[in-house]
RNA sequence: GGUCCCGUAGCUCAGUUGGAUAGAGCACCAGAUUCCGAAUCUGGGGGUCGGAGGUUCGAAUCCUCUCGGGACCGCCA
């Protein structure tokens, strides 16, 4: 349970001994630090219930819990807020046993569910862009908090590895190297293990493909044959088309890797593709699908819609499937390989109706419960002009561009710092690396997902301010100071007394770790875990700044400061992981 | 045309079941280092919460209208 359960069932406890629902003493961090640390506002929504007078019964509260030890002020302001203290006792035996707990997860109770989360999307010779960039950062974050916390996460990067595209792949190729054994039909294997093409081939490809089809029809129906062909399982195109899957793989998946993003299932749209016709046969069984203008689709809109939805189209009137269908198929396939209690779709807002679309469907069709299949939709990344972000040229900029780019300024800033002279050449790029990618994956994380964000390297790279840096930073430093006072002979870590307010304060703050996460977890919104470790690193660093640690004369207090500090570093670390930003151990 | 989101300090943004004096970071001004990493810390100025009505004891938050910006709306994914 975390800090603010615990105390929301004390004040609960009071509300209901006064006759009121126990529900209204939810208490949360005050408004105004100025007068307390906590407080509670459920006098006056219930004051209207009970038709009494707020202050009346704020008191009678107030008294209620000014018996418990583990307060050392509780009182009454304005209308009717309880305002609350905890006494320093109360603080530092709730320090001890944190300092004494294994693993935090503890401070946070949810029920465990099996979880498919799908935060990938890259496509078949395609680079990474800035477009996967969000899903990437956001999911692998979500992913590793939902899994301290106990859930059993599958992280799927469904890979866009069919349709078009991939007609379009072979066919430009064909005219390339027309006499590849895979163009052959009298030829039905074995194919060579080598791929026929690098990455650098298929970067080149697609959207030489891509524009001609666009131009010229007879192309485009070529592309599209053979997209048929290869669908229907032409063991050439098969086996040609296994090469640039796995060329491609291996380059998406060493970006990731970079951004220190990971996936434990490779599965594509042409997993899903098998599944499709036996999908849609029994939803025809069921009248889901019926005839519109040629296509068939599934209906669902439903009664006291405050919006239309639009019906979700199965097949097009040539016959072929669109990504609702894949998507739907997607769901059959994770339902029967992995049993999921839960589905979550990290990706662009602007798919929103798409995912509404094919929830319902999924839910019409009995295929999964429609309420257990979430999209966690995040806004863009855009440049100065308020636009999605573009490179100077108006083109897409790149994934590996924009690490190289954050990986440089972080390397042009630490070197402006001097702070890494004497490390050495590869300590040093691999302090920018590290750098470069907390900067950027911070700045991301720490926008609320759903809103749009400006890039802007300064700004993200700066080392001071709410920053990636700043974060590393803090809890280098903390590294920092218990290494020199081990090696001053300060000492064993104790006991924790509060005595100074910059110790309460810290304490209050690692205190609220428990509270952090769970918002986190439980909107799908790490910004507020960001928050929380700002606001930690800000408060370590007041500590710092006023109470001596290693060369403290007081001995219990020493030992007492080494414990916070400890605890400090424990946790930031912790925080840093659930985001998914490595620190180096100096800086 | 329909639906949805956004408009808060000079800049970038928080403020999610309606609650006290609307917050943070940056920028700006003024300070702090005989001492554990000053990439730090302390203090300060700065706001008609786009606008107008309404509901309420109480509104940045809820409702209506309005102005401005953006997104989405079956045969691309």
């Amino acid at each position: 349970m975390t800090l603010l359960d615990e105390l929301s069932r004390r004040v609960g406890d009071a509300f209901a001994a006064a006759g009121l629902d126990p529900q209204l003493g939810r208490v949360k961090p005050a408004d105004r630090p100025d007068l307390a640390q906590f407080q509670c506002n459920g006098a006056l929504p219930a004051a209207k219930i009970a038709k009494k007078n707020p202050r009346e019964l704020a008191t009678a509260i107030a008294e209620n819990l000014s018996g418990d030890a583990a307060f050392s002020e509780v009182t009454v302001a304005g209308p009717g807020f309880i305002n609350i203290k905890l006494s320093d006792d109360e603080i530092a035996r709730r320090m001890n046993a944190l300092s004494g707990a294994g693993d935090w997860k503890d401070t946070v109770a949810i029920s465990p569910e099996k979880i498919v989360m799908d935060y990938g999307g890259p496509n078949v010779a395609k680079p990474l862009h800035v477009g996967h960039l969000r899903a990437a950062i956001i999911g692998e974050s979500l992913k590793r908090i939902f899994r301290f916390l106990g859930n059993d996460v599958v992280g799927d990067v469904h890979l866009g590895d069919w349709g078009l595209p991939m007609g379009q792949l072979i066919t430009e190729l064909q005219r390339e190297q027309p006499d590849l054994p895979y163009f052959d039909e009298t030829i039905e294997g074995p194919y060579p293990d080598e791929p026929p093409v690098t990455l650098k081939d298929l970067e080149r490809l697609y959207p030489q493909a891509s524009a001609a089809c666009k131009e010229n029809e007879a192309r485009a129906d070529e592309a599209r044959a053979a997209t048929a062909a290869l669908q229907k399982g032409r063991p050439g195109y098969r086996a040609l088309w296994r090469h640039f899957v796995a060329v491609s793989r291996r380059a998406i998946e060493a970006e990731y890797d970079d951004l220190g993003v990971t996936f434990d299932l490779w599965k594509g749209e042409a997993d899903a593709d098998s599944l499709i016709a036996g999908m849609a046969a029994e939803m025809r069984q069921k009248n889901l699908i019926e005839d519109s203008d040629g296509a068939q689709v599934i209906r669902v809109a439903k009664d006291g819609d405050k919006k239309k939805i639009p019906p979700l189209m199965m097949f097009k009137s040539d016959g072929g499937v669109t990504y609702g269908t894949t998507d739907l198929a997607t769901i059959v396939d994770r339902v029967q390989s992995e049993s999921p209690d839960r589905i979550l779709y990290v990706v662009d807002q602007r798919q929103s109706l798409h995912f509404e679309q094919v929830f319902r469907a999924a839910g019409l069709a009995g295929l999964f419960p429609a309420h257990r299949l979430e999209h966690i939709g995040f806004g863009t990344m855009n440049g100065k002009d308020g636009k999605p972000f573009k490179t100077r040229e108006g083109g897409v900029l790149r994934l590996r561009e924009l690490i190289d780019m954050m990986t440089e300024r972080a390397g042009e800033r630490i070197a402006d710092s001097g702070l890494a002279k004497g490390y050495g050449e590869a300590e040093t790029a691999e302090i920018a690396r590290k750098v470069g990618i907390a900067a950027l994956k911070f700045a991301d994380l720490s926008n609320p997902r759903t809103s749009d964000y400006v890039f802007d390297i300064d700004r993200f790279m700066a080392f001071e301010g709410k920053t990636g840096p700043y974060l590393l930073y803090a809890s280098v430093r903390v590294r920092s100071v218990l290494a020199k006072a081990e090696a001053a002979g300060a000492g064993a870590a104790g006991d924790i007394i509060i005595k100074a307010p910059e110790e309460r304060d810290l304490a209050l703050s690692l205190l609220a770790f428990g509270d952090a996460v769970y918002g986190a977890y439980d909107k799908r919104l790490p910004h507020l875990l960001c928050d929380h470790a700002f606001s930690l690193a800000q408060v370590f660093s007041k500590f710092y700044a006023a109470c001596r640690i290693s060369d403290e004369a007081d001995a219990r207090l020493r030992a007492s400061r080494l414990s916070l500090a400890g605890l400090a570093g424990r946790q930031l670390d912790l925080i840093l992981e659930l985001l998914g930003l490595e620190a180096p151990e100096r800086m």
